[in-house]
DNA sequence: TCACGTCATTGATTTCAATCAAGGCAGCGT
DNA sequence: ACGCTGCCTTGATTGAAATCAATGACGTGA
């Protein structure tokens, strides 16, 4: 204790790169019992504050845990499996804002209450912990603040990309623009090249391109006919032709 | 020096709400000697270091100052004037991710790039700053990091809201939504209370809004007709029944 | 095995906003 | 005064996606 390595995580100036998939759910350190990772070395009193912060649940599928309006008394870690996060009008128009996978983070999107609605699509085993902890985590670890500033950073991005989807992509660059940033993102992990599963129902597809059911069929067809996918039943797409996809999806670079 | 304000800065454990309109245009302090307001009481040291971070930047009307793709050097924040932020396809389809008025933070949604094009669309007078030296700012201030994330997750909600607006909205609701938004801001500072001026042409609202010119005169006469509002020729718009355009927006609550 | 519900695909028709087109209005420089 | 340009409005027509409709595939439970 008081090492270099100690000061490194109390101002938050480490180098290396701290990722929040490893971050947060360190913090659910009752559950998983995997303290260490945050920084290289935590003293007693470190692992004994972690130990009371985050909590472990499991969502079943089909099921909501956040629901626009209410006090957002909680942050979400999600560990595994995926959840559909959406806005909806009063006659039932949905806005699905995103999805969020292992490693994301929910809650960010909230002042005194949520935002946003939160349904899982999987069965989704989440750290659930509540933001006044959160605030003393943040003077603990300050990384972790700066860690989460970069996050909403990002979800900036893609909120942004997001609108230009939204705002001036025909239906079938929609579809094509989801396929592409599915495929980078498999593409990205280890494992399988080309073959992608995806959780949603075409419903969820939908509300998320600003589309309906049929139109999102019609152009998963049209790809397909176009040689650019392949589609399989049990939701698995396979892209054939990256370069085509990424055409078509107008990706500016 | 050494106070219980000066701990109070430098912890970021200030109760007192602090505006970021008024925090970050103190960064200036070369050009503007406005140092004081950050918090209570700074130091010979600090207010060193403030005189030499921002630096006082005008704009003219109808120029650019961010594109695109560019490294992302600097953060801005405007001080008068608006800007208007947006993304382009290669064929010249464009959309407005935002209008960024006075107090306003510029450059968040960035990483190594801008993931967006900045233009003003009136004179802007603004604050540009490395984001090297943003980071040094973060370390001596941290209520200014504090700061930013809450301005993050503030702008989230917003693009999240413009999401719902773009994938599921009808024309007349857009606009109705649109200048429900302006007119809730203009109303909440003090001054006059439904009249607002539009600093943005009929084109930049098509494009902030996902529609055409056309489509976006249309609505307007539409809502004229109405009795909703009353146009101006300057940009001018007075809101004569705001329970209605709330209703007409479907604004949920 | 069958009935039922959910989910997906495809076709026919309608509709809302885009496109095409024309004209008005204000500012500006010559 | 004049023409020019940029900006806005309104009308006529077109078009892309929504809606309406029918059918098929799959899983589940009776």
């Amino acid at each position: 204790m008081g090492g270099p390595s100690m000061l490194d995580h109390r101002t938050g100036n480490r180098r290396a790169p701290i990722n929040l998939r490893t971050v947060i759910p360190d913090l659910c350190a009752k559950c998983e019992a995997r303290h260490i990772g945050l920084c290289d070395s935590l003293c007693d009193e470190d692992l004994h504050f972690l130990a009371n912060v985050g909590r472990q649940t499991t969502i079943a599928k089909g099921h909501g845990f956040v629901t626009e309006g209410d006090p957002a008394r909680h942050f979400f870690n999600i560990n595994r499996g995926t959840a559909k996060l959406y806005k909806d009008l009063p006659d039932g128009r949905r806005q699905i804002t995103g999805f969020a996978g292992s490693g994301d983070f929910i809650g960010l999107a909230a002042d005194t209450r949520y935002a946003f609605s939160a349904e899982a699509i999987e069965d989704v085993h989440l750290c659930r912990f509540d933001r006044t902890d959160l605030r003393a985590v943040f003077g603990r670890f300050p990384v972790i603040e700066r860690r989460l500033l970069d996050v909403a950073s990002h979800e900036l991005i893609i909120a942004q990309e997001q609108m230009l989807l939204l705002g001036r992509k025909t239906a079938i660059e929609r579809l094509a623009s989801f396929l592409e940033v599915w495929h980078q993102r498999a593409a990205a992990s280890p494992g399988q090249t080309q073959r992608l599963t995806l959780p949603m129902t075409r419903g969820d597809l939908a509300d998320y391109l600003g589309l309906t059911i049929e139109t999102v069929s019609r152009a998963l067809s049209a790809l397909r006919k176009q040689g650019v996918i392949a589609v399989a039943a049990d939701h698995g797409v396979s892209v054939l032709q990256p370069a085509r996809l990424a055409g078509i999806a107008q990706t500016v670079a």
